[in-house]
DNA sequence: TCCCAAATCGTAATCATTCCTATTTACAAA
DNA sequence: TTTGTAAATAGGAATGATTACGATTTGGGA
């Protein structure tokens, strides 16, 4: 998603584009990748001193909520990324930097059958490790 | 794998078996599903008293360790599992009661393919919904 | 039985996240 | 452009899971 979109989306849905979520949906849309809440207070708090957790959290979850942001939950801490919206896919997750690739194998048609008598309500397919970029460094 | 097997493990390691940590295993055993560290510290409290979080929490990292427990991140909090040693597979987990199906489904190989470069590590395949059972209910 | 490293207790600390009240602000309508 | 008001934010306390730590107890080998 570009960040006009989302902009844009948080303005469709009747909330107020103040600046500061224009600039927490900024630095999703350079992350490119997986971010937690701290790394996105990190990145406001010199141009916004002292900014408060509620607003940040509070946002993140309204961004969630109006598929904006993605989310996944690494090792105890969510994480966010900015939403991919035009197919189904999965993701390979690099451990270092957070960025993730796309993966468009989803084994979800076969396990249904499999699965006769279940209520489905969702999945999660994720792959980690180290990308080509990091294994360098 | 069995009770026995896991308190077993336990000594083969070295480690110590006392009557705490084969109650634990006996937990995970009968639970046959994942459940978290305070669903066994509400199991573990009518017959130990004043049982320490650290003991809890050790012994589960300790279980995991050695294989005799493998875990999961539901919604913020870690879930235990006594192990599925016998071969690779993945679970579908009812949001309700806890319990897992197996799921002989991996898309791993052919992911592989498209991963390159990539160094991967680990995976995470998860299915989640209610179970038959508790769709009864 | 005795000894001692391992295990446990009791409790405080930590860390991410949520909650609460007072204040400020975006923006629709006049 | 000004104003009214609901939405958004600040500042900080509370929560809940988990980890940490010094003091005490205990399993199991010698």
């Amino acid at each position: 998603m570009e960040l006009n979109e989302a902009i844009n989306e948080i303005k469709k849905q009747g909330y107020k584009t103040t600046a500061k979520r224009k600039d927490m949906l900024q630095f999703f849309d350079e992350a490119d990748g997986y971010r937690t809440a701290k790394d996105l207070i990190n990145y406001l708090e010199p141009k916004y001193e002292g900014i408060s957790f509620d607003t940040v959290y509070r946002n993140l979850h309204l961004f969630d909520d109006i598929g904006v942001l993605e989310t996944t939950e690494l090792n105890g801490e969510k994480h966010f990324r900015i939403s991919c919206t035009h197919h189904h896919h999965h993701h390979f997750i690099c451990k270092d930097c957070g960025k993730t690739k796309e993966i468009d194998i989803c084994p979800m048609d076969e396990v249904l059958k499999a699965l006769d008598n279940y209520a489905i309500e969702d999945h999660k397919f994720e792959i980690y490790g180290v990308c080509p970029v990091c294994q360098e460094a």
